[in-house]
DNA sequence: GCAATATGCTTGACTATTCAAGTAGTTATC
DNA sequence: GATAACTACTTGAATAGTCAAGCATATTGC
């Protein structure tokens, strides 16, 4: 049939490649508890000015809604990972704050997600992660780790 | 805090890219009334030999377990789009193939999704997206487009 | 040739997430 | 300083998908 140009294709083969890394690293990070999605936000947490985020803002970041985030967060507030923090001036935001046994369990997850990243991409030249890394800074934008 | 590797690092940028690149394309193709995952759908079953694929292999293609194809065939059957066509020595597998209202419409979108994705990444050099393309086809295995 | 096991598919119950609407608080305008 | 418009967050209903179980059919090993 018609062939499909490059960019479709680099767009579709993100698409399947993410499919695939997800699932590998929800399974190492399960003995922790947590997913891949519980991890990037305690990950964006702890990289956050004063550890702490706005909810929209931190929604924006993870790539959920404002009420994505309300969802994901509840559960993690309640196992006392995560906590609520109120904005002196504004009574609508309430702040996100890493609490110490969410730091405890992202300091220990990060070791599983790294040694699993690093085995998952084992066979690729540090170089090539490294521009790769470049080029999907560009189109993830904010939500990329720099 | 502990720097991330630059392994862990492409895997969170992967992630975040898709997101965001989901995103567009599932708005790009909202004119044709179909999503990334519809359209991966009928991409693959047009690239398939005699343009047909059992259900399994077609979800284990698209990233979806059996089930979830079931899910996501079963509205695009009832449009019209796709239908099912008997194995003649194995009554237990039903092939899904592509009905010509849904080549139609994979031939408009394809247009769509193309232009998109060529603007998405209209900044990149055509050199960078081949290789990109080249890694990520290691990663996705199967699930890519060569 | 028949029991045991494996495969392909569907379905009910659940999880993750979105969207639309609602509430509460804030900012701007006149 | 009242009102309108906007922003942060939550919630009910819906959507996309998973997982576990079940049904039908096939294959294998005795």
């Amino acid at each position: 049939m018609t062939s499909i140009n490059d960019p479709l294709k680099l767009i579709l083969n993100i698409n399947a490649a993410q499919g695939v890394l997800q699932k590998k690293m929800d399974a190492a990070l399960a003995s922790h508890g947590i997913t891949l999605t519980d991890f990037t936000i305690f990950l964006q947490l702890s990289l956050a000015n004063e550890e702490k985020m706005r909810r929209v803002d931190l929604a924006e970041k993870v790539g959920l809604t404002a009420s994505g985030i309300t969802r994901v967060l509840s559960p993690l507030e309640k196992l006392g990972l995560v906590r609520r923090e109120a904005h002196s001036r504004d009574a609508r935001v309430s702040y996100v704050k890493l609490a110490p046994a969410g730091k405890r369990i992202l300091n220990e997850s990060i070791q599983s997600a790294q040694s699993s990243a690093a085995e998952l991409l084992a066979t690729y030249r540090s170089t090539k992660i490294t521009e790769l890394n470049k080029v999907l800074f560009r189109i993830g934008g904010e939500n990329t780790i720099p």
